[in-house]
DNA sequence: TCAGATAGTGAACCAGGTTGTCTATCTGTG
DNA sequence: CACAGATAGACAACCTGGTTCACTATCTGA
């Protein structure tokens, strides 16, 4: 990742950031940041134990619930996968599993109390540190950003798929 | 991560995603789509070995090599495993490793002619990527873009920390 | 009715991190 | 000049979170 001088001079006085890896970089560590911030917060708002992706694992479960399989799909992992981080979701009481009543092949995966609890502070805490987003660039600016963004990337499916890309098999 | 209704309606009518959410959410889909046409197109130029994140290694490694700690610190991981992202790449042929003459402990790190190629290839594709980015937002609005993620973002320390906030460890 | 699809689970495996420990080497200080 | 302490690299054991393969239970459509 990264590079010495990303920001700006390097002792070469060579370009040490062409332009183009620049945009990568900082997508990445603005999402960093962002997440870091989130994290830090959800831990000290009771629930130290959550990792920084499980918001956006919790929001793919949503208030109705879902199945492994179906997680796994959204997710972009096999189901088996899915099914492990169901395993120790449930282990930390954030999720439990139903039997689904219409499908016997299928169990219900659905929040908990603490697990809606933590959603929905994760919610809030977005809220907040979007808003110091808006402090420092200025509304229009933000929004200008966000539509950008919305308009590069795919607008319905999002199947992160960070294992293939970052390693993991 | 993700949610069903990011970028539309949900069946359900409610707000499926909450406005803090979609930032991160956009930020992270952003920086994979851009890597992964990187990351497609480097493999059809003759490097279909590269991972993902390999670039940012090749980057941080730079013209002048580097040595395994110096690289660990400078990806936010510890020196063992710099040392085995560097026994891969050896393995590959696009780094070789030779003893510092002026510390005996130190082993530089160096891209070889191959890893060079991957680099310069790289960098070119990053441009045109981004200059896909350009046609299709503006220049204006692409550097407004990029200037905000400077802004929010640490200048000068690129430690990007993957495994930490992704789970590994 | 029954072949085929699908849900969930277990097992074996892998990649890429971690920490702890060890040796070789350098460096600053008394 | 010697030596305590820091640093570089490597090895081992371990962890997490993915993967595929194989299997059973259950549903569904022809």
């Amino acid at each position: 990742m990264a590079a010495s001088g990303a920001g700006g001079a390097d002792a070469d006085g060579a370009a040490a950031e062409p332009p183009g890896f620049e945009l990568p970089l900082r997508l990445l560590m603005a999402f960093r940041v962002l997440i870091d911030e989130v994290h830090a917060e959800l831990a000290r708002q009771g629930h130290p134990d959550m990792r920084p992706m499980h918001g956006f694992v919790f929001q793919a479960i949503g208030p109705h619930g879902t199945t492994a399989a179906d997680l796994g799909r959204l997710l972009g992992v096999s189901k088996q996968a899915a099914g492990k981080t169901i395993d120790g979701l449930e282990q930390l009481g954030y999720v439990e599993r139903h039997t689904d009543p219409n499908d016997a092949r299928r169990k219900l995966v659905g929040l908990t109390a603490h697990g809606v609890d933590s959603l929905v502070k994760s919610a809030a805490i977005f809220e907040d540190v979007r808003a110091k987003w808006a402090d420092r660039l200025g509304a229009d600016r933000l929004r200008a950003l966000e539509e950008d963004l919305r308009v590069m990337t795919p607008g319905d499916t999002i199947h992160l798929d960070m294992p293939a890309w970052f390693g993991g098999g």
